[in-house]
DNA sequence: GTCTATAGCGAGATAGAC
DNA sequence: GTCTATCTCGCTATAGAC
């Protein structure tokens, strides 16, 4: 069941360092911006695949091809590597995010925004970059999957995510404005829980259902979640008399 | 971020070695079995709250007042002591869940089971535990919350958990006859990502929600699960013309 | 059943050459 | 920017006394 240490070494792709053609820079003696981007994809994806404490820095350089040394000059400390992993593509899900709330709310002409254009603009960028951004991408998905439900590691994610979370939750708030606040919270914290669970084991539904699923169709699951969640929310509110 | 190392050291309870007047054994100098518990409740709080890379045999040995070989002794390897934590009280929990179905079973006399029947028979033993069964099974639901997202142990936890679960999914197949089955066992996952979700992470929900949620009410979630998940699966239901 | 002692390796981080 | 070498510490597991 531990992390098997042998075969996760290195293969060493020694990429040409030749510089993109886009933005010049000066001071460099190779490329350092270069090396740092392939770190934080080597440490991502052992993050991913091992965890926080079941990766070590020595993995990153093997992975990498380079001295424990070098990891250190670039990050400093592993926490810091952590963390720097996370940032970075959290920007990218937070801008994404924000801007389909924006469209939901043009759509809806002042009126409250549907809970199905809520749902999906939370959880389509989301699905949609695990399944079809790449393995940098997928490898994102299940670093935040695999650390969310660890409240120390939480901590460092959510200081990421909630100020669009908060924005989501406003929004809801005008969607349903006869539910209680708590309830509301309730059923965003399960939308999310489900949702990372979901892109966080690509194995776990094929093994229930016999082979049904194709692991790589992360996508198939959102058809799924958008009337699940959707009608979920809309179970929590108030009977109305 | 990292677990800080200092605080956690043992209170050293050093219990009074008097047996429990129940069944009496022999060959035991001390009592190995007393023993054995209590380094599981030590080890199952350090896993919960660390991790299993996280956490080191010499931090079991030292929140339970012995040296690192004692440990080993009774459990051989993390290993064996990781798994042992995961199969102590899944078997509770298996019976729990198959009295809940007989039950629901039962009541509907040959009718399909309610979604609501077969939801609460499912969650409501983890949520119940978690929140009444004492130190103890809240720190299990944290064990359980903490690995459920990392396949290589969520594979472990699987084995004693999925007899179970089949159990409710053929229930559920005959509670929606007109529903495909891979929708079935997607809404079945996302059910229990959330339902695992919500007991983790105890802060969560009141950070978000300013503090509105008292974290020990982890029934208060109960209340909201139920409809949230009901809702979810009839979501799924193909249209029915 | 529990202890002390230790083997043998890997961890994170730093120093200083190039 | 990258390397080699090394420091100091913690890790899992075992041996053998009591």
């Amino acid at each position: 069941m531990t992390a098997n240490p042998a075969p996760r070494t290195s293969s060493r792709k020694k990429t040409t360092p030749v510089r993109q053609p886009g933005v010049a820079r000066v001071n460099a003696r190779r490329d350092g911006d270069e090396t740092r981007e392939r770190m934080l994809d080597a440490a991502e994806e052992l993050f991913a695949a091992h965890g926080f404490h079941g990766t070590s820095m020595r993995d990153v350089a093997v992975a990498m091809g380079c001295g424990i040394a070098l990891v250190t000059y670039h990050f400093g400390t592993k926490d810091v590597l952590f963390s720097t992993v996370i940032k970075r593509r959290a920007a990218y899900m937070a801008h994404e995010r924000i801007l389909a709330l924006d469209q939901a709310r043009a759509k809806a002409k002042g009126k409250p925004v549907p809970v199905e254009d809520i749902v999906t603009g939370y959880v389509w960028p989301f699905v949609e970059r695990s399944a079809a951004g790449g393995r940098g991408w997928k490898n994102y998905s299940l670093f935040i999957a695999r650390h969310a439900n660890s409240p120390e590691f939480a901590k460092v994610i959510d200081q990421h995510y909630d100020p669009v979370a908060r924005q989501y939750l406003n929004e809801l708030e005008r969607t349903f404005p006869s539910m209680p606040q708590v309830d509301l919270y309730y059923a965003f914290s399960l939308m999310v829980g489900a949702m990372v669970s979901i892109v966080a084991e690509p194995g776990r539904v094929e093994n229930l259902s016999s082979g049904l699923i194709k692991a790589s169709d992360v996508e198939a699951a959102f058809q799924r979640m958008l009337p699940f969640f959707s009608a979920g929310f809309r179970a929590l509110l108030p009977p109305s008399r």
